[in-house]
DNA sequence: CCAGTTGCATACATGCATGACTGTATCTAA
DNA sequence: TTAGATACAGTCATGCATGTATGCAACTGG
């Protein structure tokens, strides 16, 4: 704590912290790259440039590397949007289109779909999973309505839109970088529109 | 050819029309029940009862079963729904959900979802996968709009449709069988309202 | 400077899925 | 009835992913 790493020599802590967000990058990209079924220990070791002792001792588990990988994607999805505060309707679509639409959100939807069906590792990582939803909160920085018919609607329409982008984002996947398709953009523009609909009430 | 099979003996047809049915089967149901990744030649074989060597002897690889098995899902999907026409876009809405609804419409998910990460098995899978689009066709026995505008409009928000109802579908699919949940309920009935409103119109 | 801890590489043992092959029972056609 | 084709079972060899154990190198505190 004391020695500030003369040039070459790194403290232990910093060793410790590169490597986990090596680790952590690799899987990410990984999981972009190359789905959940084909991210094995060895693919995200060889991404990373390390062998399997490494992540063996930093995490107990891939699983474990996934919680933290999982994370670090939100953060940076969230990181990219989250400054401003969406106070319409059809800013939240255009939003959480956004955050959909970004590249690393398929790592997100990989292990979301493979938790799914593995219930071991569906229960290692089912509460990292569940913090998706707040990429889909249509309520960040906004006061509910009043009425609870509204609010009933609301609800209904938040929930449409939360599966109408995952939908888009699933059919996005398979080039999660790429630019936004036409059909992609219609859809949206659509959607937004309706929400427009509904701030104008 | 001749002989019609006196009890207990079975012609060559019907052993192997029968094992096909068992595997095809078996198939199916594992793809509902664990998934894909684990959806292997050995758990197939396991359910059907038989050893690999019968799902090898009809079937050049497990792909080859999977196209069969996603023909079969087609075909009970659409049998149960496809005698009626829809004549209005809420109709269709109603129908679609229903096929997306479908316990079997698990399998053909599953398969979509892995192909688009294995090149391999995408690429053999490509054409059956392809024919899932049938069960979204919002055209099949009515004639398209004749103004190119309210064409173009129509085209997106049958794709928004789709995109929703292909969410909710991966919502459901861990309890394929279930019946359908109050959110799911709202949802559907939202997005039957919007395309009552364009029948209208 | 040096014990002791931490970081990481390497090697080994194991389990599971697959492809290919072989053997045997069943059916078909002449 | 019988030769040959078809249907299926069973075995072997292989590849890949994982968990565990061991050993060396880097860092730390005294």
């Amino acid at each position: 704590m004391a020695t500030p790493a003369p040039a070459g020599r790194r403290t232990q802590t910093e060793r410790s912290s590169e490597m986990k967000r090596r680790l952590v990058d690799a899987a990410i990209s990984s999981l972009v790259d190359n789905g959940y079924a084909r991210t094995s220990a060895v693919e995200v070791c060889r991404r990373a440039g390390v062998t399997r002792g490494a992540l063996n001792h930093h995490f107990t588990s891939l699983a474990a590397l996934f919680v933290e990988a999982l994370e670090q994607v939100y953060s940076r999805i969230l990181g990219d949007t989250a400054s401003r505060e969406e106070l319409s309707l059809e800013q939240f679509v255009r939003g959480a289109w956004q955050r959909v639409a970004h590249a690393d959100f398929k790592a997100v939807i990989e292990i979301w779909l493979a938790s799914r069906n593995d219930p071991h590792v569906g229960c290692e990582l089912a509460p990292a999973i569940a913090r998706m939803s707040v990429l889909f909160d249509p309520c960040r920085g906004r006061p509910g309505p009043a009425r609870p018919r509204e609010e009933r609607e609301l609800a209904a329409f938040s929930r449409l839109i939360q599966e109408t982008l995952i939908g888009l984002a699933l059919g996005r996947a398979p080039s999660p970088g790429g630019a936004p398709v036409a059909h992609e953009r219609e859809v949206v523009d659509l959607l937004a529109a309706m929400a427009r609909e509904r701030d104008e009430r």
